[in-house]
DNA sequence: TTTCGTGCAAAGGCTTTGCATAGAT
DNA sequence: ATCTATGCAAAGCCTTTGCACGAAA
């Protein structure tokens, strides 16, 4: 089972940026200014993000280390491919993540704040293999969104009822 | 725990379409000839179906019964909001199922095939209410949806394997 | 010097919207 | 008669692509 603790990392031999410099060498790419720059702003934090989120956080057109949405959104895409990154579609975008570094785990999406709460349960894990066998289905991964409402909004919420009597 | 048999129906007083007379009716809207066709066309069969799929079976422009694409996106959000039809993302775009007269249920998605095998779980409900729990998250519903391979893929792929040799 | 990457502009795929007309109640 | 629904065309939103130039190996 698991509990309520924030998410833990998990040990990892290289840093995000030497990891996909490895990557990109193993297919013969190159690392540019761009795509280094790109991995340390994705990775200087935790939290989720979508693609207009993180352009608007990064320098605009004539700044420095400007980098255009097109290589952005390019880049995206390879750091999923290279393990770096997950991807998930909510609300019709997508929402990236941290991979490397951190284990599998499922979300609760609040639907008043848009927050996302990540959370580990290996019972989860153990019923999805129990139905991928009940199917004979060869299960590769799994997206599990559970929404409904967090604490903070429904706190929110009795707070604002009880102001009103 | 469920088993492999397909999804059972559930019982249900009301047709969709009553139903949806009903839903219109409490809204003040309208019950069309274009809305009745839709009802009918959509409940005609149990398998998924996207906006592209739909149309395609749909009489073409000039035809007797025509609708327009944009009157199939706004019938099938109504639908949506009566509890005839469940959406969800897949691959990018929207994907509707049968949700009035059916349980609730999660998803094998086989992306060889790109079939949805629906199946029910009481334990991943019950495992999705203590997470719930344990973050004091009220939920409202989710979404859980297990990649791989069916049975199917994976034995055509044995057998080409085979044929190989 | 060869190849790959970038930025630009434009296009694509899916979905929604403004508006005039047609239709339901 | 009133007000909603439809069809059309156009726009929106997110994302991808073609291409010429620039940069990495």
């Amino acid at each position: 089972m698991s509990d309520s603790a924030p998410l833990e990392k998990v040990a990892v031999s290289l840093t995000p940026q030497e990891r996909f410099e490895e990557f990109l060498q193993s297919r013969g790419q190159r690392n540019t200014e761009q795509r280094r720059f790109l991995v340390d702003r994705v990775f200087s934090n935790h939290e989720h993000f979508d693609v207009d989120s993180l352009i608007e956080q990064l320098p605009r057109k004539g700044q420095e280390n400007y980098v255009s949405r097109p290589t952005v959104y390019r880049a995206l895409k390879e750091f999923v491919d290279a393990g770096l990154l997950r991807c998930f579609q909510l609300e019709g975008r997508s929402v990236y993540e941290h991979d490397y570094g951190y284990p599998q785990h499922d979300h609760l999406y609040c639907t008043r704040c848009q927050k996302l709460i990540e959370f580990t349960s290996d019972e989860m894990m153990k019923i999805r293999d129990q139905v991928a066998v009940q199917h004979s289905f060869r299960v590769t991964s799994h997206r599990l969104i559970i929404q409904g409402v967090c604490q903070d909004c429904s706190r929110r919420r009795k707070k604002r009822k009880q102001d009103l009597i």
